[in-house]
DNA sequence: TGACAGTATCCGCCTATGCGGATATATAGA
DNA sequence: TCTATATATCCGCATAGGCGGATACTGTCA
């Protein structure tokens, strides 16, 4: 009960479940993430830290960079409710236009930042 | 996203996933949450308010008594996560007492109290 | 209407956690 | 080793929300 509850708490923050949506596919550096999300850096690093204690989350480090990307999960709780994720958040409004953004993002910038 | 995330934040506390699991099946009045979850009933009933507001449960009264259910859902996300609840509450640690807890108390109260 | 039982709300207190700027840390390259 | 860049952490501050006891409200019944 606690552990769900934990769960949820990392998911019960606006900010942090539209990070989630941008790493739904592929892993993403910290980088790609502030271009999109437009928020200071350490917000984003807090979140994503928090992301990464509940479980959600790890980060790999390549050079100066931190990629961050889902875990795999062993847990079928935990799968179920990503998979739910992975449905509706593309489908809010935030959520349609963070990807849109992450979609020119990676045009626009064409190798020059981290990768 | 807010909306989501609010949803998510009703769930991020054990004792309201608790009111929950008694809630699926059947409607509820306080006094029987309060018989198996052996809460003060000023914890109880917050919670319980938190859960209406986030649009999870809603109250009925009868007399003196007030029946908690869940909402007949609309929300086609909502749903999903209460159909993974169902499936998971009742076989964590403090789901599977407070199930077999509100069995017991069910069968001996045979009609005492609210009813 | 008075008393009581069931429930909701108020209160003061405390912790978790949000924020963003400032600072620390870590790595790559000169 | 010095510097610059990417990221993490620290700081002070503000709010949300947890707790349980006390109090207020609301029906019921005599």
């Amino acid at each position: 009960m606690e552990y769900i509850a934990q769960l949820f708490k990392a998911l019960a923050e606006p900010v942090r479940l539209r990070i989630l949506l941008l790493l739904l596919d592929k892993k993403r550096c910290v980088c790609d993430l502030m271009a999109v999300l437009d928020l200071p850096q350490s917000t984003i690093s807090r979140h994503l830290a928090y992301l990464k204690n509940a479980g959600w989350i790890k980060g790999e480090r390549r050079g100066v960079w931190m990629y961050y990307q889902l875990t795999e999960q062993t847990d079928a709780f935990q799968d179920q409710l990503r998979r739910i994720l992975a449905a509706a958040l593309p489908h809010t409004e935030q959520g349609a236009v963070d990807v849109q953004r992450m979609r020119s993002y990676l045009l626009e910038k064409k190798g020059n930042a981290c990768q």
